[in-house]
DNA sequence: AGCGACAATGCAAGCCTTTACATTTCAGAT
DNA sequence: ATCTGAAATGTAAAGGCTTGCATTGTCGCT
């Protein structure tokens, strides 16, 4: 108890504090079930002492960590990088502390990584997209663990969702492309495999498509990875065809900026000789030249909400229901006109 | 409260496998020292009942979570996802889970989010810069547990450090920036309390004025918050000067690419009428137009690399040394002779 | 045959808190 | 004076895993 090199438990406290762990542990948990004076002595002690719980033995006697656990594709995509700021933030006021882990968009990664965080006993979730295998909604509800999913919103999934609708935004961007007489397009967005974010959007333009009820309307498909080169690369590659596109819609930002760069750097003008949008509203498509057309999301409120969810679901609160949050297409300076 | 089957433990595993605990618990930490027969034996028995070892438990017998935290800023800021992304891959790849907080760069909460994790069991800490109340590191010290700071590099401090020399680094910079003839030059960066990087940075372009040993070269300094838009504020309010510089070395990308901005919007040619620099070597830099000139830093390395130095303090190796990275002016097309 | 060395396994003592239940105390109420 | 119930506190049993030490079993040697 005064050798300075092991760190003081409940037992220690109590000692010097001349009373049983148990009330220890109530001044510390439910500091008013323990009468005044001693609850003076108790706190003199813990100061004394220095003492900090053990999360170790804390955890084992609540059945509880405190700890939420989010597992994303990618820190590095800003878009996830704002939310969860906000999320964890948000936890912090309500006692939580936030485990992070990435997936880079594998699906065995990303399980793998539930798995291990299951067992390093995350209350709770906060996962990105519907897509993964079943099993792993079985071993979440078998461990009696609450989970949500964010970015999107969907019914009728195993999980609830704080996010907005996607298929429905991007629809709501293509219309406006559509309105500007554009007949051939792209589609430049993520590989859509195990990533309903990407295919939810590529289905918006379809609907758009559909919506119109022309048959005259072309749509070229690109799947590429999430970076600026590539986008840069997709542009390239649309713009060597015989009979190009005249408006290229990013399934994001980043690849709408990349097409952007490699647009100006081969000499189209945007949107004069081609429109291109991008979805997101991050900083970066307002810094572009001219600013993106894009898809503003509420990014930081989609963190929050996610995170006041997740500590009611794991604090034993019925499970909430979904959250749908509202998009807005962000009118930049690259779409236009369709070129004749 | 529980679920129908509550969860297996060793001893369940130990007794369908016809073993002591012990001898599961060794199959899962050091399967070499178990037999070849009673190893299928108990993986069979895991397999089968789906055995995930207790955290709390295991924390509690190791006095180890396997856990390491790392207090940032913010994540907001693209420099430090990227490097954190790359140090948790790492830190995976060793069997560690990451911790994340932010303090919004707020000594108060980053002395609050430090004591939290660590009596949240974490067993090491990444922290971003040397200043910090003396208190913490004792903290550290007297819980025994490792600490290791990143983006900057400096000895004679009380932690290890993985990074670069930010006042070199900018140095470099500034005398190449001095080399195209520039006498009037600004500097704009993040508020120097609490941020040595910021301040480095900042003695970098003195060290590079005095180092040529003239007296003619003026420099105003202006510090503001990290982002686009202060960055655009910052080149405003330095345009609107009698006598303008002509020479605005930002303290890091983001608050670059918004004096860039600023100078596109209000008709000012860059590098024509003015040169701009950044700090970072982001994507965004890259992007802009033209290209910024600014200095690279190896994110992902240093973040990879202080993954690897704090598994090997948290196992109890001897401290590593500090490690210092290499940076590198990356000419973009934001510089140019100064305009007479 | 006897012995030592070593590999494989078992035993049981922690590790530190929480909490159901037991006990004590004491202020009213009878 | 005795009793009652509530408030305050104490007792001790989990909770699941690791690990030093003890035990058993095998082999190779002399």
């Amino acid at each position: 108890m005064h050798d300075g090199k092991s760190t003081p438990t409940l037992i220690d406290v109590a000692k010097l504090a001349g009373v049983s762990t148990a009330t220890v542990s109530r001044f510390l948990n439910a500091p008013d079930k323990v009468a005044q004076d001693t609850r003076d002595r108790v706190k003199a002690a813990v100061d004394q002492l220095g003492y900090a719980p053990n999360f170790g033995a804390q955890a084992m006697a609540t059945r509880r960590t405190k700890t939420i656990a989010a597992v994303i594709p990618t820190m590095e995509n800003a878009i996830f990088a704002k939310g969860l700021q906000a999320f964890q933030e948000e936890l912090r006021g309500h006692g939580y502390t936030m485990l992070v882990a990435s997936s880079s968009y594998d699906p065995a990664i990303e399980a793998e990584q539930i798995r291990t965080l299951i067992s390093r006993g995350a209350d709770g979730f906060l996962l990105i997209g519907h897509d993964r295998d079943p099993s792993l909604y079985q071993l979440l509800a078998q461990q009696n663990v609450p989970a949500l999913v964010a970015w999107t919103f969907a019914k009728e999934q195993p999980l609830c969702s704080v996010g907005f609708d996607n298929r429905a935004a991007m629809r709501t961007l293509a219309e406006q492309i559509l309105s500007f007489g554009h007949k051939k397009l792209a589609f430049v967005g993520s590989p859509t495999t195990a990533n309903d974010r990407s295919r939810e959007r590529l289905k918006g333009v379809q609907d758009a498509i559909s919506g119109i009820g022309t048959a005259d309307v072309a749509l070229t498909i690109i799947e590429t990875p999430y970076g600026i080169e590539e986008g840069a690369a997709a542009f390239a590659k649309l713009m060597s065809n015989a009979n190009p596109p005249t408006a290229i819609i990013c399934g994001n930002d980043v690849l709408a900026v990349g097409a952007l760069k490699e647009a100006r750097r081969t000499g189209f003008s945007v949107p004069h000789d081609v429109s291109i949008t991008g979805f997101d509203g991050l900083e970066l498509a307002l810094m572009a030249e001219p600013p993106l057309t894009t898809v503003a999301v509420p990014h930081q409120e989609m963190g929050r909400i996610a995170a006041r969810a997740l500590v009611r679901m794991a604090t034993g609160d019925p499970t909430p229901n979904s959250v749908e949050l509202q998009t807005e297409v962000q009118m930049g300076g690259t779409l236009g006109p369709a070129r004749l």
